[in-house]
DNA sequence: TGATAATTTGACCGGTTGGTAAACATTACA
DNA sequence: TGTAATGTTTACCAACCGGTCAAATTATCA
């Protein structure tokens, strides 16, 4: 029991159409959307609610443990609808690791060749270390991706990352080279510091575990930073 | 059309099923493998087959992101022939986990107390490091599991883990005391070497894309291993 | 060697999952 | 304020997924 549109209506078009026109006698009238150009203060919205459920789901149970329903259900609205900002799971996938990394990488791009190489590399420990602490969801999110063998993102590992670490590494052996710092590889230092704050966001749960109720309060992130900074800085100190 | 069988029979009878008989006339009668106790040698044969594919396929996807016919593909055997050894998903991987997890902390068991404490160390490291070269699979089926917060393995996180490290870091915490290392929190050091070496199994792929295809070969865990020892060494030197 | 037990398979089932179609509801601009 | 355009929902579909069933096949041992 089908019942015909009561006025002609370009009918769905998702927000990620760019342009959709229709033939009206001889011209081609345009959405407004295509005319205007702009986002509609709803699509903002939902997006970013959105993007947040999304976040929420993907971080805890990887891409494919993931489901559309149960996004929908975080971001509080149907799947049809879901799915109408973002036409696929993959879409919203690629939407929010597209917003992510970028922050992500912020504090490797603070690292200042300029500054002082012990302080930069403190201070760079410690901005890591507050990210696992502040936002371990962006990291999960990654570390499931890449663990399963990056499939979303090999682009950008290859791409965009491996360039800026090469320009980071060869700021760290020129500080060897003038001997601020002890002699080492630059790019297993950096490997080093991404995998130990990190697990403090990514292995959560076994941190508490082991920590055990008492010692495992907010407190760990200021013990593993003191630790961590005191690693780093002896651990790289110029012997002879 | 259905066919009686030709002649009584015990029928399906899993292999993880300990005894289940029938009443003949007056007497119980068991199966053969409750009446021998033993497991047959295709038993033993298709298990390990199945768990050997299950670690390919749960390693590389999660619990979640595995499927039952993944594994039966790459075990070579129809579905309902996996599922006559383990009858659920959960029990593949529970015997996975099982099997596993005791060889995976064998390294941080060798921790002797005895032991001259920076060569301990310095060998804990290296073990480590040779498991996330030779067994990655294995350190990454763990990574997913307590990614995705531990839902199968929380009790072994939280009892024989926690109870192993908690004596490890007795060792080490005398160590510092005696003045052999320098003072640090034992915990957060053990937390250090586990990120550290497993980095290279859990994001293998992130690291060889960083590296690089000239340096990714099999000479990064040479070069891992010389960068660790000696972070490690001495960022655990004592100094006054 | 033949009966009995162990193993394997094809067909199937109910629930879930990613995604669609079309009707309905709301918004925003001329 | 009316109407074109945007946003939401209900009902649905086909493929997939974990698991079952009964029959067929193969191995074992008295």
């Amino acid at each position: 029991m089908l019942k015909k549109p009561a006025r002609p209506n370009f009918g769905q078009i998702a927000p990620d159409v760019i342009c959709l026109g229709v033939w009206t006698g001889d011209e081609m009238v345009l959405p407004r959307a295509a005319r205007t150009q702009r986002r509609t203060r709803i699509q903002e919205e939902k997006e970013e609610q959105i993007l947040e459920a999304a976040l929420e789901v993907f971080s805890a149970n990887g891409f494919r443990g993931s489901t559309i329903d149960q996004i929908a259900d975080v971001a509080g609205m149907s799947k049809p609808n879901l799915l109408y900002y973002f036409r696929t799971k993959e879409a919203m996938h690629r939407a929010l690791i597209d917003r992510v990394l970028d922050t992500w990488l912020d504090p490797l791009r603070a690292f200042d060749a300029e500054g002082n190489p012990v302080a930069e590399i403190r201070s760079y420990i410690r901005r890591k270390l507050e990210m696992a602490r502040d936002f371990p969801r962006e990291s999960r999110l990654f570390a499931n991706e890449v663990l399963q063998g990056a499939p979303h993102i090999v682009g950008e590992l290859k791409g965009p990352l491996k360039q800026l670490v090469d320009e980071k590494a060869e700021v760290i052996r020129s500080w060897a080279k003038a001997g601020k710092i002890a002699k080492c590889d630059p790019y297993h230092l950096i490997f080093a510091i991404w995998s130990t704050t990190q697990h403090y966001a990514d292995f959560d749960v076994q941190v508490r575990a082991v920590l055990g109720q008492e010692n495992a309060g907010e407190g760990r992130f200021e013990d593993a930073a003191r630790f961590l900074e005191r690693l780093f800085v002896d651990g790289l100190q110029v012997r002879e």
